[in-house]
RNA sequence: GGAGAGAUGGCCGAGUAGGUCGAAGGCGCUCGCCUGCUAAGCGAGUAUACUGGGAAACCGGUAUCGAGGGUUCGAAUCCCUCUCUCUCCGCCA
């Protein structure tokens, strides 16, 4: 959430930044609402500061009997009070949606952009491996191993839901531990293991609600939400808290799978693990101070690479334009893993700068010094990383002429000292 | 699922025959005084949001005692609904 008096006061500045992110109008009937807003306040307000002191007087007037006109009157404004009071709620929540539903301010370091075309390189790691063979997509080489059963996944459930098997499922908790062990022993991270549901203020918090709603799975009774990322329930544990300013950072890491509909989606990525509706992740929170927001997101998405590197998986960073980056972010780097099976690179993880709107929206805050007035932390994420995708660049990248996979050498104790799959 | 108890400021904890309660008291914290170490003692201060005025320091108004609604001139206090927490029973990984 923007903040409503910084709008006020630079509302075409605000439009124009909003703009770069591609639509057409932002603010549109903020002024009228914002202004209808505070006339109502303005005027119950001095009706209720009337009826405080009559009210007063009442009550310190022993004979009653004295004062009924005065009763009498302020039964009258009690009922104007009521009035203005309803339709400044009614104004109230009109301006409350429409503000959860404008997205942030882009970064003043975001390139601005229309598409994913206008994304910019900022960095990459290794070369993309030139196989001596043609390579097998990930899905292949998973069905003809045995470690992925796309058919049963599609049985017990359906589409985009995926059984591992024996190598397969060792190998995605392989990698968990290793990512969340890194993150923790090395990056400075606190592990949690947060709830899989979540309630409707948490999603709010972090932007995916109101607007975002048909991408989430929901439960009916009671209303719960699956998580779409650990960033909902990680980022929520400090909702409606004043933070000590020694507190910050906050750093938490925590695997959690993700539950996504991909509604919109339908007919890309159908094959393989690329796309689920159940993925595996695990996921950057901190909670920074607003002057340190810009360099921790380097540094956490410096963390995320680090896991791609102990991997030897060639990557690119790219920076995503204003057209491209998520509701929430202001700021959002993509980790990008080579695939030779798809002969292209893919998202492997996301890094992102909120500033101060999922803050805002969640009331997060610190106190400068003790006495200081609380102000917004910033919050920023990154996936470190998205395990399934790992798992498929693994198996795309270690594949062999005859089929089977080498195992990463720094994943091998986490694989009981295996160096190969083979069938 | 059944029965009961409770939700007050950073924490603990008063306040329920409605008015002088944004809220006693204690702890904690901040500043000052005092004390030739640490400690103790004394004094003052110590919620948040919105809003009006002011360049600012700051001053005024309104709201908030789990959330929402009701009764009333007036509600932390009375009524209703909901949420959460705790205890006991049942069930269960």
């Amino acid at each position: 959430m923007l903040d409503m008096k910084y709008i006020r006061e630079n509302l075409d500045e605000t439009e124009r930044r909003l703009r770069t992110r591609g639509g057409e109008s932002y603010l549109d009937g903020f002024r009228e609402l914002d202004e209808r807003r505070r006339k109502l306040l303005k005027e119950g307000e001095a009706l209720k500061a009337l009826r405080n002191s009559v009210s007063d007087e009442i009550g310190r007037t022993k004979d009653k009997s004295q004062v009924q006109d005065k009763i009498l009157e302020m039964r009258e404004v009690s009922h104007k009070i009521k009035g203005l009071d309803e339709e400044l709620n009614q104004v109230d929540e009109q301006l409350h949606s429409f503000l959860l539903t404008v997205p942030n301010l882009p970064h003043l370091t975001t390139p601005v952009g229309i598409s994913e075309n206008d994304n910019v390189l900022v960095r990459s790691w290794g070369e993309p491996r030139k196989l001596a063979f043609e390579a097998k997509p990930h899905w292949d080489l998973g069905e003809d191993l045995g470690i992925l059963d796309f058919e049963r996944g599609a049985k017990i459930t359906g589409a985009r839901f995926t059984l591992y098997r024996g190598a397969g499922a060792r190998l995605e908790r392989a990698l968990i531990n290793l990512m969340l062990d890194l993150h923790t022993d090395t990056h400075g991270y606190q592990e949690v293991l947060p709830p899989f549901m979540v309630n409707r203020d948490s999603m709010t918090g972090t932007g995916q609600l109101p607007k975002f709603e048909e991408d989430l799975f929901k439960l009916v009774d009671p209303e719960f939400f699956l998580i779409p990322t650990a960033e909902v329930p990680v980022t929520n544990i400090h909702r409606g808290e004043i933070l000590k300013k020694g507190d910050l950072p906050i750093r938490y890491c925590a695997y959690t799978p993700c539950f996504r509909r991909e509604a919109g989606s339908y007919g890309k990525d159908t094959r393989g693990l690329i796309r689920q509706h159940q993925f595996n992740k695990v996921e950057l929170v901190q909670f920074v101070h607003p002057l340190e927001s810009d360099a921790e997101l380097e540094a956490l998405t410096g963390h995320a690479e680090k896991v791609l590197q102990l991997l030897e998986l060639p990557y690119r960073t790219m920076a995503l334009c204003s057209g491209d980056i998520g509701f929430s972010s202001a700021k959002t780097y993509d980790i990008e893993v080579w695939l030779p099976g798809q002969s292209c690179y893919r998202e492997i993880s996301s890094c992102s700068t909120f500033g101060d709107f999922q803050a805002r929206r969640a009331s997060i805050r610190f106190r400068e010094d003790e006495k200081g007035k609380p102000e917004f932390v910033h919050t920023i994420n990154g996936s470190g990383l998205a395990v399934g995708r790992t798992l498929v660049a693994i198996l795309e990248n270690y594949q062999q002429s005859d089929g089977s996979v080498l195992i990463p050498s720094a994943l091998r104790t986490y694989m009981g000292g295996m160096e190969r799959i083979t069938r």
